[in-house]
RNA sequence: GCCCCCGUAGUUCAAGGGAUAGAAUGAGAGUUUCCUAAACUCUAGAUCCAGGUUCGAGUCCUGGCGGGGGUACCA
């Protein structure tokens, strides 16, 4: 049934009028007005030239003879609500709960896309901001394939530079040959040495009289600095004992890395790192300039002129020939296409700080004449602030990946024992609850908000497990297995006729929703509009859980179909928070 | 200075130009001999200000006020 399509035949039958489709306007009956669908007749008023009310009965008395599925309308000033059949809403659930995967895209569409995220630094550990890059990308990455591309996660790795050879000198001067243990992972361990050249580096600057505070590479104005760039200098040329320091601080890194990232549930299929990558920019930059692409001033540093675009000059490579952040962008991202013919698009999920920075970096690669420039997206979400602002290492408000992993854990240990259903959980998998519990609330949490919005988190109020909430789904889960576990099967089950209630019917309506869900979701790169929907399903199904009995149901047909209900509920429910990366527990 | 984004109940979030602006939390009142009360039901509470476009504006346009981000060889 094209409702849409029907609409626009009946406008033209009726009122002589070619519709467009985007005059038929169809959506959802709110709840407080009887029906199921509502048209919008406003904009045909102009075909009609009657009042709305007029026009609504009259498209409605056509809607009615003539479709099947209408079984009765009314109008209320200028909305048509249509009720259509129950046995329209019992065929959907029929025809719903056959389907293997419901609600994923039945075929391949042979597109391939590839979702840059997280990319960290590795002289620091991830932190809040990391997690919400992490579970956008890794969510958005699943939402994709459930709309039937391919997918490839990726990341850029930023284990070169600078930042890097900070760490390294302070561990020389200062680790005695320190290493990471089970009290300290690699990448805090590092980080620390980081922090530590920071302070001594300071120090050093309160000490000197006249030394103004620079960190410009090409002037260092301290004795430390001028080491730590020795050090870049002698990785470039490769020294052995620097580029073995590198590799052994970086290995540490990255353990660090993989334990935060399977506690998060997130992984990737290729990574990227800069090392490897960041003489490529350099390369196709000294190449745009020989085809005055870009030009040279007259210190030698290389520019390219964007002002036609509405920016600024853009600088490229320093007067020394060292190259910037955007150098290796460009070489990272043509590498990608070239190592990947079939990609067909690439989506960096960044923080809205860099709008500018990708903005640039997608005019500079058109201007290198590479079509796929169009195909680049910024994904681009907004920052989380703590109540104080902006988290700041200097201010030491970082809230660290690992550590707020951890008090989710111990705060879903804590609730689950008070509401003591532990007892009928086996000891071994209640840690796994935990985790499951935990991480759930913080990821609902998080990925529950538009990701173009910024977000407030207040470390000192704890993630909530009320209401709106990951384990307020979980939790129906859960009961909806309880449910089924007490209920007989009944596989052989298929209701013809029945009468639905409103909380059923509310529900199945619900259910179908889901497919457009997910494609909206995919559209518009939104794990938001999946929570938010998983959410409404929930709330649906609890309302009909507290009114209407199940297991209890008066005949033997009503509760197989209530069943049938909870299981798909529960399925669908299931896939929803799985597209989050969120699980469901059996029990809770 | 210039550019971009954002201002919705006390608080945190919703609302693809459409009905009486939804939730959650917090506040108040209720629900458990019944399938898991991490639940359910009810009450009070909001579109920053001023114009404009529209049959209709939280949503679009202009101005103001307030907040955030970027931009001067950091990543």
């Amino acid at each position: 049934m094209k409702l849409s399509v029907i609409l626009q035949n009946a406008v033209s039958a009726l009122y002589d009028g070619q519709v467009s489709a985007d005059m038929v306007q169809v959506q959802k009956t709110r709840k407080e007005f009887d029906g199921d669908l509502t048209v919008v007749v406003f904009p045909l008023l102009k075909f009609s030239k009657k009042s709305p009310e007029e026009t609504g009965k009259e498209l409605g008395n056509y809607l009615q003879q003539n479709v099947s599925e209408v079984v009765v309308f009314n109008v209320v000033k200028g909305f048509l609500n249509l009720t259509i059949s129950d046995e329209y809403w019992l065929n959907q659930f029929n025809e719903i709960s056959q389907k293997e995967s419901y609600g994923f895209a039945e075929k391949n569409l042979g597109i391939t896309t590839m979702v840059e995220y997280s990319s960290p630094n590795t002289n620091k550990p991830l932190h809040l901001g990391h997690i919400r890059n992490c579970l956008l990308g890794w969510s958005v990455a699943e939402i994709l394939k459930a709309n039937g591309h391919n997918v490839i996660k990726t990341q850029i790795i930023n284990d070169r530079g600078i930042h890097i050879c900070k760490s390294m000198l302070a561990w020389q001067k200062w680790g005695n040959g320190e290493e990471p243990s089970d009290e300290k992972k690699g990448d805090k361990l590092v980080g620390e040495y980081y922090v530590e050249f920071d302070r001594k580096h300071k120090l050093e600057i309160s000490q000197t009289a006249s030394v103004s505070e620079t960190d410009a590479v090409s002037k260092p104005r301290t004795q430390l600095l001028s080491e730590a760039q020795q050090l870049l200098r002698k990785w470039e040329a490769k020294d052995t004992e620097v580029y073995a320091l590198w590799k052994k601080m970086n290995g540490w890194v990255y353990e660090g890395f993989d334990v935060t990232y399977k506690r998060m549930g997130i992984d990737f299929d290729q990574l990227y790192y800069e090392s490897d990558t960041y003489l490529n920019g350099k390369e196709i930059v000294l190449k745009g300039l020989e085809k005055d692409i870009f030009f040279k001033k007259d210190d030698g540093s290389v520019w390219c002129d964007l002002t036609k675009e509405g920016l600024d000059e853009k600088l490229l490579l320093r007067a020394d020939g060292t190259s910037v952040y955007i150098t290796q962008d460009i070489g990272t991202a043509i590498k990608r296409f070239e190592g990947f013919p079939e990609l067909a698009k690439q989506i960096y999920v960044v923080g809205s700080e860099q709008n500018y920075h990708f903005k640039v970096l997608f005019f500079i690669l058109k201007k290198l004449g590479y079509e796929w420039a169009d195909e680049c997206l910024h994904l681009s979400y907004g920052m989380i602030d703590l109540p104080s602002g902006k988290m700041k290492s200097r201010e030491g408000t970082v809230v660290d990946a690992d550590d707020l992993m951890q008090e989710m854990h111990k705060t879903a240990k804590a609730i689950t024992e008070e509401l003591s259903k532990v007892e009928e959980i086996p000891e071994n998998e209640r840690d796994e609850l935990y985790w499951m519990v935990g991480l759930g609330a913080l990821k609902y949490f998080i990925l529950k908000v538009d990701p173009k919005k910024k977000m407030l988190f207040d470390p000192k109020e704890s993630v909530d497990f009320h209401g709106n909430t990951g384990p307020f789904i979980q939790y129906t889960y859960a009961r909806i297995q309880s449910v089924l576990r007490k209920a007989e099967k009944n596989s052989e089950f298929r209701i013809q006729d029945l009468e639905l209630k409103r909380e059923e019917k509310e529900i199945i309506k619900l259910i179908c929703e889901y497919p457009q869900i997910i494609k909206e979701a995919g559209e518009n790169y939104s794990p938001a509009l999946i929570a938010n929907y998983a959410y409404e399903l929930t709330k649906s199904f609890n309302h009909f859980y507290q009114s209407i009995s199940i297991l209890a149901a008066e005949t033997d047909e009503l509760i197989a179909f209530r069943v049938a209900l909870s299981e798909m509920s529960g399925k669908v429910l299931k896939s929803a928070l799985g597209l989050l990366g969120i699980e469901v527990p059996e029990r809770m």
